[in-house]
DNA sequence: GTGGTCTAGACCACA
DNA sequence: GTGGTCTAGACCACG
């Protein structure tokens, strides 16, 4: 599981690590229960610093991606217990719109959709 | 075609002002060659700020879904004229995962997609 | 509305300014729609670094206490809207239960709640 | 009396551990001159570690709710020796606030408060 | 002007 | 060892 930045982008880093757990849990590359690196090892590894990667772990936390265990470090937790976010709802609407709005068809984007939803079946 | 706002989100506001017409034309409640209210009415509407609203404008013009047409203000083009934001497919696979991970299956997924696309055609 | 902070305490300082805003709400010396310093002013004036107000207002944000404004910063939300953190209901049986083995009796703890209660009713 | 951990709550072990047997005490589940166990055999059935349950027995011990002899280990104290720790009044007024806040009533708070009283009475 | 983010360093309690 | 907190300063996008 390795991380990759873009600093110019407007997300923020810390959501952009968030994020990217996130897909790394959904697509199994990250497994309920495996551990996650400790705040310092991703900090030094990846050149951030400490508080962002934390702030990054404290948002997966509170919505229930990962449990901080205070003996162990960062778990990932079962899945199902987190819950879908309102504005997650909202973006997928806008975005289903723009692709239809690029000229794709219904069968396209759902195909589209199906494909990145098996990015993860098939580990 | 109202437009609401949240000033406590995170998404800045001509965002907010942009996506929501996006979704308009993708849904139908604005048609290819209908004209847009002008940047001043808009403003004064909706109490926005004349930069924000024309920020947002610009933005929906450099994406190609509007044409500014010097005397007739700005118009909604035809569909397929706008290109797809590069980052749509990585924030698609981002809430599919998270879709995923709340519990829903392949099958809930697909048809919460379809019925996100199938908002704008049966108007 | 002043803040007071106990700097050897437990309890974090992005948490005792939070405490405070949450009990003045209550308490109805903040009222809702009323303005909330901004985080620059709150910390100069408590000698606060910005990036700990920052951490309370966001999290009272979070919770439903506060709305922030990209335009006008801070104000108090309506009442009703924060919902009630399961842990404090924890909390509060611990407290009870320290206020009777300490020997107060029902009526004594009773008309301690009541009291406190209407802290915030005469005003 | 079994006792359960959060390991991901900002509650510390020790407090936690603490905690629980003081409502334990409070709603006489644990009886004045009871035995507790020894730090040993909580630490090994509960799988903490002994100085986290010794920080716990320390606590308790001082602050008058358990008395330790030499022969018998730990015991339950007389009720009424646990003197109130004076943080206890600003929380209980603070989740009152809270409790408020989420809308409740003067009357359905101290109902709550009675009902958590009597949770130990009824026994 | 505002809030939001980030850095580089430090200290602390917990286990 | 871990995560949690705090500081002092900086930059940025937004409106």
């Amino acid at each position: 599981m390795i991380l990759t930045f873009d600093f110019s982008s407007p997300v923020p880093i810390y959501l952009q690590i968030r994020n990217q757990i996130v897909i790394g849990i959904a697509e199994k590359k990250l497994m309920p229960g495996e551990k996650l690196p400790t705040i310092r090892a991703l900090a030094e590894e990846s050149g951030i610093n400490m508080m962002t990667v934390s702030k990054a772990y404290q948002l997966l936390k509170q919505e229930g991606y990962i449990i901080t265990d205070r003996r162990s470090g960062a778990v990932v937790a079962d899945s199902g217990k987190a819950s879908v976010r309102p504005e997650s709802l909202d973006a997928l609407r806008l975005y289903i719109s723009e692709l239809r709005l690029s000229g794709m068809s219904r069968e396209e984007i759902l195909a589209l959709c199906a494909r990145l939803y098996e990015e993860g079946e098939k580990k």
